[in-house]
DNA sequence: TTTTAGCACTCAATGAGAAAGAGTGCTAAC
DNA sequence: GTTAGCACTCTTTCTCATTGAGTGCTAAAA
């Protein structure tokens, strides 16, 4: 199996030593340091051989002549991808964390607490997208009048996903006509995507102008101006919590760096982008350093984990941290909190 | 006026340049940068003398012997109390605040908006706390059933908050009664504060159970549950936008101070209680330093300002910032943010 | 051929002076 | 009351030497 090139299993465990070292204390890991935790009965210059060649491979890096070795992004990839043992959680720990995720809350609330459960966990910044459903399912909607041309509405999507905005009327219109609108539209549409409601809409606006149902009229132009276009509700939007968290690790000192960090978190969209990237892949998915395709998030990893309502994704939650960070803790870790969260979303009971 | 330890013209003056000369560059000012940039004609001897009893006063201070003087608290306190002008917004640069403050949007984003609005112009971190009403006034209730014993709840508090949860029953209930239940709340309630929906309602629990009306009890039983009691609406909540800002002020380097900030900024309650305290006000205040009560606000100042719909102050917005912030122009700022804020939620038109 | 001991070498980190610079406080003269 | 003059203090910056960790290379050992 082994070529010359390829890292025989000596080489890697000492990888996989040096990577947890590492982890653990920050520091670049030196030959002997090594040798003891390795446990290999081994000499320190064999290990500098070793080492050697492991650096020639782009697995590992010296700061500086006189420092032992860290390991570069690709020797975290090679980690992650075959070194590591990820085992399960505890069932005390699933059940402690189920109880944090219950499903009673609203929408926001849940994502808010996933987030921070998250955070809280592994000391490091969670982040929870919010849900976006390719489909969103209309379930109901409710027009109250706030002043003769000024509507309130407020519709539910996807069985619990309250939203609401208010609209402006050319034309007063009274409560009546308001409840025959909401009527309408509630027994002709429930169930259907707001993708194609809005399109129905928007053709029945014109043949409809012949109608007499004048009522009908007002209800579409209501529905129009209410349900959100395509460029709308593209944005997208997530929670992050506990960023607080990573000024503790000491690669986080530069302060220049760090500024562009917390300005990353608060423009989002870099930060939805990398999200959304990982919504593509079915199980955890790990960022490394420059993986993400960012700047900013050089010394950052990301390990992150789609969730799903029944069987379509419909986010995506991780945690951000130091390249450095404990991947063995951390991915059962996010692995469980986001089917945990899907099952609050799901909460068939 | 003045007496022999208070300070006469020339001080105030020479304090009013240096308190505004440091906050420009966050430097120690000394004796000759002071005679220049005061424009008295003076000797640097003079003014060492005078900045010996404003030493004394405790209006100053030096870092140490061979610096400059910088303003302690009290020397903010009094240069923003007695010494600062503060000229109001061009006419321009309110049409543009107003601008991006439109009632249209929900209120969670309507204040987000205000926030980002108030960091992003005065290049600080801004925070707005959530309006909450002593009196919330009951307007609709919606009940829609998820499943048989599951309900979603969906209210609206003073005109267009809408607020949702999910509800449990003992016994399925259907549609129909869910129906009956939703009028029989509405009629008989609206424009009520919720508190005493509330208590009456609990009051009626006791006394319908010998009535027939079984939806009635149903009913009551619901929105007891809906309605959030005294204890859980306490809470409070606030969005902060511009955190990053923070980070480009030198004083802000140490990490450990920084670190305890952000995490304060998380967990919330300390910013809520200092809004709370600042709500009570009737216009901007001003919080230096130790002024807030808290250790972890130390070498920060807080600009705050009461928003009120109609005549009631719902909530408080303002500004986070180092001690050495330019009050001059941030008051205002804040001063007319609360002010149009307030507006978008009156929006009566 | 692989491993290892030995050793020279490199480089960051630390700390001690020395020199420069900014600004003060004090004293004595104006 | 104001100011010139001056000694003094303390930070900042630089240089230089020292220390220590850890390497790479070479030659010997296994």
């Amino acid at each position: 199996m082994a070529t010359d090139t390829a890292i025989d299993a000596r080489a890697q465990l000492l990888l996989k030593t040096l990577v947890e070292k590492h982890i653990s204390d920050g520091q670049p890991v030196g030959s002997t340091a090594l040798v003891e935790a390795s446990g290999l009965g081994i000499s320190p210059a064999t290990v500098r051989n070793i080492m050697a060649e492991l650096e020639e491979l782009g697995l590992v890096m010296s700061p500086h002549t006189s420092a032992g070795r860290i390991p570069t992004a690709q020797g975290y990839r090679f980690f992650v991808d075959t070194l590591m043992k990820i085992r399960p959680l505890d069932s005390d720990e699933v059940r402690e964390l189920a109880g944090e995720l219950k499903p009673e809350t609203d929408l926001q609330g849940l994502m808010r607490r996933a987030s921070t459960l998250l955070s809280s966990i592994t000391r490091l910044t969670g982040m929870v997208m919010l849900p976006r459903r390719r489909q969103s399912s209309f379930r109901h909607i409710e027009f109250l009048p706030l002043s003769e041309k000024r509507i309130l509405v407020i519709w539910v999507v996807n069985e619990l996903e309250v939203q609401n905005r208010i609209i402006h009327l050319d034309h007063p219109c009274d409560p009546g006509e308001l409840q025959q609108a909401a009527n309408y539209l509630n027994e002709r549409f429930a169930g259907q995507s707001m993708q194609a409601i809005r399109s129905t809409l928007l053709e029945e606006l014109h043949s409809a102008r012949e109608s007499v149902n004048s009522f009908m009229v007002t209800a579409v132009e209501m529905a129009k101006q209410a349900f959100p276009g395509e460029a709308e509700q593209a944005g997208g939007d997530y929670v992050l919590e506990g960023g607080s968290n990573l000024m503790e690790y000491a690669e986080m000192a530069d302060m220049e760096k760090l500024h562009d960090l917390f300005e990353a978190f608060e423009r989002k969209h870099k930060i939805l982008d990398l999200l959304d990237k990982a919504a593509t892949a079915q199980g955890v998915q790990i960022f490394i350093g420059e993986e993400s395709g960012y700047q900013v998030f050089d010394g950052c990893s990301f390990v992150t984990a789609p969730y799903s309502v029944g069987s379509e994704t419909v986010g995506v939650l991780g945690i951000i941290g130091p390249t450095r960070l404990n991947y063995e803790r951390v991915v059962p870790v996010v692995d469980v909190t986001a089917k945990l969260l899907g099952a609050a979303l799901n909460s068939k009971e």
